[in-house]
DNA sequence: GATATAAACATGTCTAAACTTATTTATCCC
DNA sequence: GGGATAAATAAGTTTAGACATGTTTATATC
């Protein structure tokens, strides 16, 4: 089975990896077969080896091929359910609703940071850091919770700037870029403040989700965000 | 700036990548600002232009780089939020943590298809479908709850399973590998039904997975998960 | 000045060949 | 049989060179 000489004038990794998902899915190679090797199937479908290897590692990544060296390729036995969450800019995600974005700061003081966070962050609990809590709104109506803790240690210039005016979240987007981030995803119910802030009852199911961002001098920031009830966080 | 010539015995891409990041990072380069092109870097770096290729391609998935042909590659204004969620399968999380699992279930059946799955599937709602509900136990305690929708026209060896033997998950993992998956992840209030199953107080806030796959054939299955209260999804 | 056309350019992709590295398989020795 | 060692193998990576493909910029034309 060569490629069909006219069609792919430079994409035939991806018309490649296409085809070898199509026998995965047909169950011509089976969860655990042993596929042909790169050089196999470079001769089968004409092309270098290098272009083989592009789109068996492209399906490697999307969990679909076990690739071990001189072991070979093999159908993956349990395909993993990966997904890549976007978790959006609060401000562009209103705006792009057409809704009018607006924030206001809860608090913004020095604290002892708690366990949990300073877990995420690799921190001592205790340590004290910068601790905003601020509310997102659309059209004036409570959109979502922040509740950040931001070491002053590896973002200096934090000290400087007054997030009265600028919404914390988009100061540090842009001017303290990460290395690494962790995230994490679960529910909880609303409490007192939480239900009073969001204008919802008490109890309510909320979407939270923590980010933790590090860079060379250590962690960031840590943030929770808690989403309006019924809010959908939506994977690719 | 040479690569260091003894160190990176083959992995000069990944190198490369970490040195372009350290200068955002370090704000060398900053948000919106053009680099040099590959060409460039190539000379630079004292390596192939198909390496600096490699790397910077790297980096723009992570979300770090914006590159476009002629404009050339500019440091992401916005540099977006991207997690890979994997959602496991629960049997190999239940047994990893130490636990026995088990599983019961609540209903096995034709139904016709409610509004929300039938928008999942791209389906019409009130087609006939076979609808799976399960629970899982670790230590025969509620760890999951599954509510599925089974297309049998993407999947017809399904009518000769009997999923009361076999997990529903498990079989169709093994046998119905999919094209293309979406996913979704929100929170609800356990409703009596939910509360009774696993075996808590009605309301608690409950993580909501929702996964549907598809094949050439169509629509697969659409599952909603629900776990315990106070799970976490862990995103890398 | 607006608009079509051509040139320039940076990234995208592919190739053929070489070398590296992890891992398995075979072989030899005890 | 057990264990160390060597050979074989398949993927991992890199290179240099080529051509393709979108985009922008400059140029010519109406």
């Amino acid at each position: 089975m060569t490629l069909p000489p006219k069609i792919p004038p430079a994409a035939k990794a991806l018309f490649i990896a296409d085809e070898v998902r199509r026998r995965i899915v047909e169950r011509e190679w089976r969860q655990g077969d042993r596929i042909p090797d790169e050089a196999e199937l470079a001769i089968t479908f004409g092309v270098a080896r290098a272009t083989v290897n592009k789109a068996l590692q492209l399906l490697a990544e999307e969990g679909l091929l076990d690739r071990r060296r001189r072991a070979g390729t093999r159908v993956t036995l349990n395909p993993v359910r990966k997904a890549t969450l976007t978790v959006p800019i609060v401000r562009e995600q209103i705006e792009a609703a057409g809704l009018t974005y607006s924030h206001r700061i809860i608090a913004s003081r020095r604290s002892p940071l708690p366990a949990s966070s300073a877990r995420r962050m690799g921190l001592a609990a205790g340590l004290v850091l910068l601790h905003l809590r601020e509310v997102h709104y659309a059209n004036n109506r409570p959109w979502q919770l922040e509740d950040r803790w931001i070491n002053p240690l590896a973002v200096p210039e934090i000290e400087s700037v007054d997030f009265r005016v600028l919404n914390s979240n988009e100061w540090l987007v842009r001017n303290a870029p990460y290395f690494r981030a962790t995230m994490d995803v679960t529910a909880a119910n609303a409490d007192r403040r939480e239900a009073r802030l969001l204008e919802i009852r008490q109890g309510q199911a909320l979407l939270i989700v923590n980010r933790t961002t590090f860079n060379d001098l250590g962690p960031i920031t840590s943030v929770r965000l808690a989403f309006q009830p019924g809010h959908v966080l939506t994977a690719d």
